[in-house]
DNA sequence: ATAAAAATACCTAAAAGTGGGTATTGTGCC
DNA sequence: GGCACAATACCCACTTTTAGGTATTTTTAT
């Protein structure tokens, strides 16, 4: 299935070429160019349901909607729309915020064309791409070593990360979520108390960032638990 | 991926000869042979979380735990073991009985080893397989015609045509449910109040008979909308 | 050994969902 | 016209979940 890709960016030059280079790949398709975050609203809600795959986010955009207050409101209504930021600052804080806002991926817009592909694809085969983090702080190093040209995207990151640092008892319990039980039949399952297994459930939610049952069945189900 | 087998029938004699049967056959395994509800929700119990893909039931078990009655905690606590009633008694109100109850399956104790090894495999691969339905009443026909002898089990039901019948809205809406969004969210993308989505959810949710919002989620995904 | 993390259980208030209803408006069918 | 059905929207009573807490015990790691 061919990648469907929407390029919000309010630079119109910026999107023409990049619509034309990523149409020239076979696995890419530009469903839309927009220019504002109430361009995009505004098209996906006249969308029948799904209207893209991908998302190519700028977070410069004109007020009062940038791309940053836009991911939590697409995070909570389009969740199957991944979402590649793709901005010229990148600061480890605007990263983590972005990261934490829900995208799959943060790209600086100085990455090379063949970055911008590999990251694309990556995000939409479902893995997550944010940049290498540099080693704890790199603290006021007066004459550090010329570090590693800092590689350019790490694959995978942030959900693989948070999935992974579950504890054993959460993910037994969100195995049961997935398999659309209530708290109290896990709970009896498990041979917990209620209030457990709801505290369980909140810290799972918690940790991946989701609201509600809905969200987190479809997680489980989407990650194959 | 084999099919485990779980055999609960009261009698030892025929659950170890269908043991013998089943077990010739290279994609089908018999995890364990039972002959009591009690002694069948232990081995559930006992087991990590996935015990086995299939369960062969008699609905003729030592009380107080029947097969019929022991069908909705099955469906409510272990919705992905697929359960194929096998019972020597088989009227059409003891086959509608069972499937709204939850069972993927049913079969008469006279049917033959093939059309066992077909029902098997059907409910395995996600059918749900259930005698063919007499046409209307057969009243008493004093010199009815010798009807077709009656195909031995019809494939594919009651769920298939469960979801057959939802409206278009039902089907827009299960859509949105699958995604893990709230009612408000919903009603939000559709444009209309919460109470009309809330009543479209509940009517999806009786007519596929399911409780709650875990289950909805997961049904959608497991049927692929 | 001490610190950190995980698992367990409970409290409270607000929000959401559940399971019964009813009712109005179209739309298509006989 | 009359009938059934789908879609819409609302009521009420009840249960469950959510999102903040706190707290104790056990495990794990340093």
């Amino acid at each position: 299935m061919p990648c469907r890709l929407l390029l919000v960016d309010d630079h119109a030059a910026l999107t023409r070429g990049l619509a034309a280079l990523l149409s020239q790949e076979p696995d890419l398709e530009v469903s839309a160019q927009l220019a504002s975050g109430e361009a995009l609203l505004a098209y996906l809600q006249a969308a029948p349901v799904p209207a893209a795959d991908l998302l190519l986010l700028d977070l410069h955009l004109p007020p009062p909607l940038d791309g940053l207050s836009l991911l939590p409101r697409l995070r909570r209504e389009w969740p199957a729309l991944r979402v590649l930021v793709f901005s010229s600052a990148s600061s480890s804080v605007l990263v983590a915020q972005v990261a934490a806002a829900g995208a799959q991926g943060f790209l600086d817009k100085s990455a090379e064309a063949d970055d911008l592909l590999v990251a694309i694809r990556a995000v939409h085969r479902g893995h997550l791409v944010f940049p290498a983090r540099r080693r704890a702080q790199p603290p006021l190093a007066s004459g550090a070593p010329a570090a590693p040209p800092a590689a350019p995207a790490a694959v995978a990151a942030d959900l693989l990360l948070r999935l992974r640092q579950l504890s054993a008892r959460e993910r037994q319990i969100i195995a049961l979520v997935r398999e659309g039980l209530s708290t109290r039949t896990i709970a009896g399952r498990l041979s917990l108390s209620e209030l457990t297994v709801s505290t369980h459930r909140r810290n799972l939610m918690h940790k991946l960032g989701l609201h509600g049952m809905a969200e987190l069945v479809r997680l489980a189900h989407e990650c194959g638990l």
